[in-house]
DNA sequence: ATAATTGCAAAGGATTTGCAATGCA
DNA sequence: TGCATTGCAAATCCTTTGCAATTAT
């Protein structure tokens, strides 16, 4: 499974670019609805199978949202996330020194690390301003 | 559901004191293991109900360990966490300084931010260790 | 006494998988 | 052609939930 050679099947290509032209970071479920118009026998195995490989390529990274599902992001370069608990949107937050914690951990702990993930959680906003309404 | 009062169960106090007696970060499966024994006619849908009332109490922390289950941890105060690939092994990282983290990005965004989860991936240094020898 | 909690079993829901058919390389 | 990939459906697995019985306050 290591030295598999990977094949260009439309329905990954599509995927790809459907996940690269959003910054919701959806569900694998919203990715399927957005191709079956295109691919009418597209099924949700399939999305899963090619979330899987691209991840595995290193052309997206899966994100645990903090619900039961899990949500795609193919902005691979490193960046923190924010998830807000009221609308449970999830945000982008860029230029957070992500190469910097890494390094700081590695020479804090003796482990080899290979990636760093930073979630905050809170209330977006957006959602702020419409609760200063109620 | 908000101004509920909790009583005080047996069962309850035990999944807490297992809890904060280890460092592994166990599964609800792993806590309802330990107290089966004690409680013979104990159920894994009150274990999950009373990790979840533990949460909102703010006496433990759901940790999303990158697998399929949570983990749950009761060291509440702010901590990194380290995630083995290797052997599934998940270890706390003190001294990281979340709270800075938190200011910063409270700044940088407009967000109102409550919680940061720091979660790091790769190979532990037991692993290293083992797969050197190969 | 009242309402939270338990135990049990069944349901839920996201994700995975087996297998025959299909289609890149 | 060979083998990765698809589609479909069933299976998996963790977690949640309804309900009657129990128990803390």
């Amino acid at each position: 499974m290591k030295d598999q050679t990977y094949r260009n099947t439309k329905q990954r290509k599509r995927i790809l670019e459907v996940l690269s032209m959003t910054d919701i970071h959806p569900t694998a479920s919203w990715v399927y609805d957005q191709l079956k118009p295109e691919f009418p026998s597209l099924s949700l195995g399939t999305v899963y199978r090619n979330l899987a490989i691209l991840e595995e390529q290193g052309l997206l990274i899966k994100l645990h949202s903090g619900s039961t599902f899990d949500r795609y992001d193919a902005m691979v370069s490193p960046h923190a996330h924010f998830v807000c608990k009221v609308c449970g949107g999830l945000f982008d937050i860029k230029d957070m020194e992500l190469g910097e914690l890494k390094h700081s951990a590695e020479i804090k702990t003796r482990h080899h690390i290979e990636d760093v993930k930073l979630t905050y959680t809170g209330v977006c906003d957006d959602c702020l301003n419409k609760e200063m309404k109620d």
